[in-house]
DNA sequence: AAACTCACG
DNA sequence: ACGTACGTGAGTTTC
């Protein structure tokens, strides 16, 4: 029988170092009970023990070997993010029937070694899991000590046994105490001899063994034919032999705990459901509720003001003269709640103002009046909403109906309110702010049931609608609260229906050219491996970080500049610092270069051509911390243009016979928000004067004429531009422009006293962030920024960085958003025969009839230049041609 | 699933 | 002394 005992602080010290900082949605910090638990997963993986246990130090002061004052006097304060972890870790633990042992007085050490001593005595073996090499003093034949090591985010664990022990010491795990009663330990406060260190001690405990059997030989050690101490040395321990008999003491772990402890009370036990769901849901630790394959407790957890789901709406199928008459009626009553399911039906409840109770309608695709009645509730008239609404406007759209009238999105609004959540799922939400949970159609096995599918789908809409009903009930007024009524109801809401537009337009590509484009790029790639295999004398995966890295470093020995926590880095800035020094170098990254090509887009964009011969990507509303938008599948965000190669995918994006397409983007948007939101007189200048704003940052920071400012000079100054948008250091800002860190502090600082504005700005929206925990836009758009609070310096450092970068970069994205909501009003009331197809961001593309290009430059200039009113002009470049390369 | 690399703004 | 710029998505390898 086996039994593990984890040391609870050890461990999770470990974690709250190791893991980023996550958050519970109320703000709790939850990256070391996160960490704990996959530890501990993994060590339950490992070692698959029968009995399990954990100990902890209580926070209070111990008094154990209270001879020495000095001990503890040097470890440090456990940090706030942690101290509050504790008590949600402890009761987590609870919910998975693990016990735990704490005892007043007694180290966790000392807990380990009595529960390995008891465990030994009752012959069981027992692991002692921690991160502490103190305790390696316990392993013996019974006991072994599983040594958990993090680094750089990643958890190993080291199994030491007598044999491993041996093996690296050169002597006994007992011998340990022996060690540090020579060399001390800093961590514990453990004086050791004066003068000993690591390595002497070493020497002396594989020797002599003990410290007792040391001070017995030490009269004769000089005579000693090992030679391995020095006069001076002997003079050392003479003078050091109490303190090493009292360190002695101190590194020795008691093994006679008072606790009640046997290992039969530990057996693994099945955790408690219920517990720990609630526990699991309020940490929003999704991905371990189904590890743990935990199911919502039957009765739901009390919510903040809780709305009682009956599952029991009137539901009327509408299939005759009759029910589409009364759906008619009931739609003119209220608004309308809708869902789509995955087979085309649909359900629309009629909601009001009456909670979730209301009138269910199902309208199924294959009743004859499933056209009229989408067509009745499609009126812009009819106040209509939904869960991810441009998706449902997408299959609308596609249909031919209407997509006006749509006033709430459950899921933007909780995006509007929180940003950096990483879903938005209706039940989960439903459960948060309404107490309830949608049904979600399955019987209690979890199968979807054939018999009666019809009744458990429309049940499951019915309940989805009316979750989305109460969602909007809960939420609107939190949008309210927080400033954020304006960009939902303005911005996001309208922006639905041009998305969906966009998404169902698609963009047309030349598939002849990207299958001719791939053959191209498949046969360079193929004669480029051969070199390479040639160069490196054998072949093996060049597409292999790890096999290429062994190749370049291991083989090859070339100088490794930089590694990543795994091994070698081999990304593209370290091979160009390599070019020089091997022919292999700029293969490879020739390689790379035509196979990224290749296989991401001349290859992967001919997957996704619809029928239609285009590509109908889908933009995501909901996933970036900023308020940007995100294209998947395919991404068409991040087509290729910096390299010359890449620029011919470009040109494959085409407009069909007689139209044209034209590209608008704005100049400079994110440096002209900076000026404006800054006011610095500086920055808002050169824009205003029209200066080209490199060359001038570059004048003024270094006090010459724009004039006489060479290619570097301003290469350099937009490296500064770009960094300060982005939260510059000096580090980066040297390695990206190839200077020294020194000359890249000098720039930032002539930099920070040229734009005083711009400095002051910074400094400023950081303090406020911290005082408020969140950033905003111009327009109100919020992020919640905990970061801030954290005691890790790094993690601290990054959020000061995303302070400074979010109200700039989701300002841009704002005005993007609201441009593209007028320049597509524009285009509609125009009557020109143009439409919508990409944003980049900071880039429109149109594609329209030829004649109408002149039309639509004017149109997309005037109306994006609009779109806000800055201290600073806003400009637009316009050009239109027959593919995206030549209109851009 | 995570790590690495690289495409874009 | 720390570790190093903001925001994304996709393909590939490796565990």
């Amino acid at each position: 029988m086996k039994l593990v005992v984890l040391d609870g602080n050890s461990i999770v010290n470990r974690a709250f170092f190791g893991v980023r900082m996550l958050n519970a949605p109320d703000g709790t910090p939850t990256n070391a009970i996160f960490g704990f638990i996959n530890i501990l997963r993994r060590i339950i993986g490992e070692e698959d023990p029968d009995g399990l246990c954990v100990t902890f130090d209580l926070p209070e002061p111990t008094f154990r070997h209270r001879q020495y004052e000095g001990y503890k006097a040097t470890r440090h304060k456990m940090p706030e993010e942690l101290a509050v972890q504790m008590p949600i870790l402890k009761e987590t633990l609870d919910a998975m029937n693990i016990r735990r042992y704490e005892l007043a007085g007694w180290e966790a050490d000392d807990l380990l070694g009595t529960i390995a001593a008891r465990c030994a005595g009752a012959g069981w073996e027992c692991v002692v899991c921690t991160g502490d090499r103190d305790s390696l003093q316990l392993v013996s034949g019974a006991t072994t000590v599983d040594l958990i090591t993090t680094r750089m985010g990643q958890t190993n664990t080291k199994r030491v046994t007598p044999e491993v022990f041996r093996e690296e010491y050169g002597f006994d795990p007992i011998h340990m105490i022996d060690l540090k009663a020579l060399m001390g330990d800093a961590s514990d406060n453990i004086p050791g001899v004066r003068g000993v260190g690591e390595k002497t001690a070493m020497g002396l405990i594989q020797l002599y063994g003990t410290v007792e059997s040391l001070y017995e030989k030490l009269p004769d050690i000089l005579q000693s034919p090992e030679k391995k101490a020095t006069p001076g040395l002997v003079k050392k321990l003479e003078e050091g032999r109490e303190m090493a008999a009292m360190s002695k003491d101190l590194a020795t772990i008691r093994c006679s705990a008072p606790i009640d402890f046997s290992p039969e009370d530990n057996l693994v036990r099945p955790v408690d459901n219920d517990r720990l769901y609630e526990l699991f849901a309020r940490l929003d630790f999704r991905r371990l509720i189904d590890t743990y394959k935990l199911v919502p407790p039957a009765r739901p957890a009390a919510p903040e003001e809780p709305v009682e789901f009956s599952g029991e709406c009137v539901s009327v199928e509408v299939t005759d003269g009759e029910s589409l008459e009364e759906f008619k009626r009931a739609l003119k009553t209220g608004a309308a709640c809708v869902r789509f399911s995955d087979d085309g039906a649909l359900c629309a409840v009629n909601m009001d103002n009456d909670g979730p109770e209301g009138l269910g309608f199902i309208l199924s695709e294959g009743s004859p009046a499933f056209r009229p009645a989408l067509t009745a509730l499609c009126a812009p008239e009819v106040r209509k909403m939904g869960h991810d609404v441009k998706d449902t406007l997408r299959m609308l759209g596609e249909r031919g109906f209407s997509m006006e009238g749509w006033v709430f999105d459950s899921a933007l609004a909780a995006y509007l309110l929180d940003p950096t959540a990483s879903r938005y799922e209706l039940s989960e939400l439903t459960r948060r702010f309404c107490g309830f949970t949608p049904m979600d159609g399955a019987d209690e096995d979890g199968q979807l049931s054939l018999l009666d599918g019809g009744e458990k789908l429309a049940a499951r809409l019915l309940s989805e609608a009316a979750a989305v009903a109460c969602l909007r009930e809960r939420l609107t007024g939190r949008l309210e609260e927080q400033g954020l009524t304006w960009l939902f109801e303005n911005v996001e809401m309208p922006l639905c229906q041009v998305l969906a537009r966009m998404e169902l337009a698609g963009f047309l590509v030349d598939r002849e050219a990207l299958r001719s484009f791939s053959g191209v790029l498949s046969a360079q790639t193929e004669a480029l491996t051969d070199e390479i295999y040639g160069l490196a004398g054998q072949k093996f995966n060049i597409n292999s970080p790890k096999q290429l890295g062994e190749i370049l470093f291991d083989k090859l020995l070339l100088p490794a500049p930089k590694k990543t926590k795994t091994g070698y880095s081999t990304n593209a800035d370290v091979l160009e610092k390599l070019r020089p020094k091997h022919p292999i170098v700029g293969k490879v990254l020739e390689y790379r270069e035509l196979s990224k090509l290749n296989s991401t887009y001349a290859e992967g964009l001919q997957k996704v051509i619809a029928p239609d011969g285009r590509i109908h990507t889908s933009f995501q509303m909901t996933v970036t911390a900023t308020g940007r938008l995100s294209s998947t599948e395919p991404n068409l965000q991040n087509i290729p243009i910096r390299r010359e190669l890449g620029g011919e995918i470009r040109k494959m994006f085409v407009a069909p016979e007689g139209r044209v397409l034209v590209d608008a983007d704005y100049s400079q948007i994110e440096l002209r928000i900076l000026a404006h939101v800054s006011g610095d007189e500086n920055m808002r200048r050169a824009f205003i004067e029209g200066e080209d704003i490199h060359r001038s940052t570059a004048a003024k920071v270094l006090g010459i004429p724009p004039e006489q400012v060479t290619h570097q000079q301003r290469s350099h100054a937009k490296a500064v531009n770009f960094g300060i948008v982005y939260g510059i250091s000096a580090f980066s800002l040297s390695e990206d422009i190839g200077v020294s860190v020194q000359e890249a502090r000098e720039y930032i600082n002539s930099y920070m006293a040229t734009y005083r504005g711009v400095s002051d700005y910074m400094e400023t929206v950081v303090r406020n962030a911290r005082e408020t925990g969140v950033v905003r836009t111009l327009y109100g758009r919020i992020r919640q920024m905990p970061e801030l609070k954290a005691s890790n310096f790094n993690v601290r450092s990054f959020g000061e960085r995303v302070a400074r970068n979010m109200p700039i970069q989701g300002t841009a994205a704002d005005i993007m958003k609201i441009a593209m909501v007028n320049v597509d009003r524009a285009l509609k009331a125009s009557g020109l025969d143009a439409k919508l197809l990409l944003q980049v961001h900071d880039e429109l593309i149109v594609e329209c009839a030829e004649r109408d290009a002149e039309a639509v430059k004017e149109l997309l200039k005037s109306r994006m230049e609009s779109a806000a009113s800055l201290s600073v002009p806003l400009t637009v470049e316009v050009n239109s041609g027959r593919n995206w390369y030549e209109a851009k």
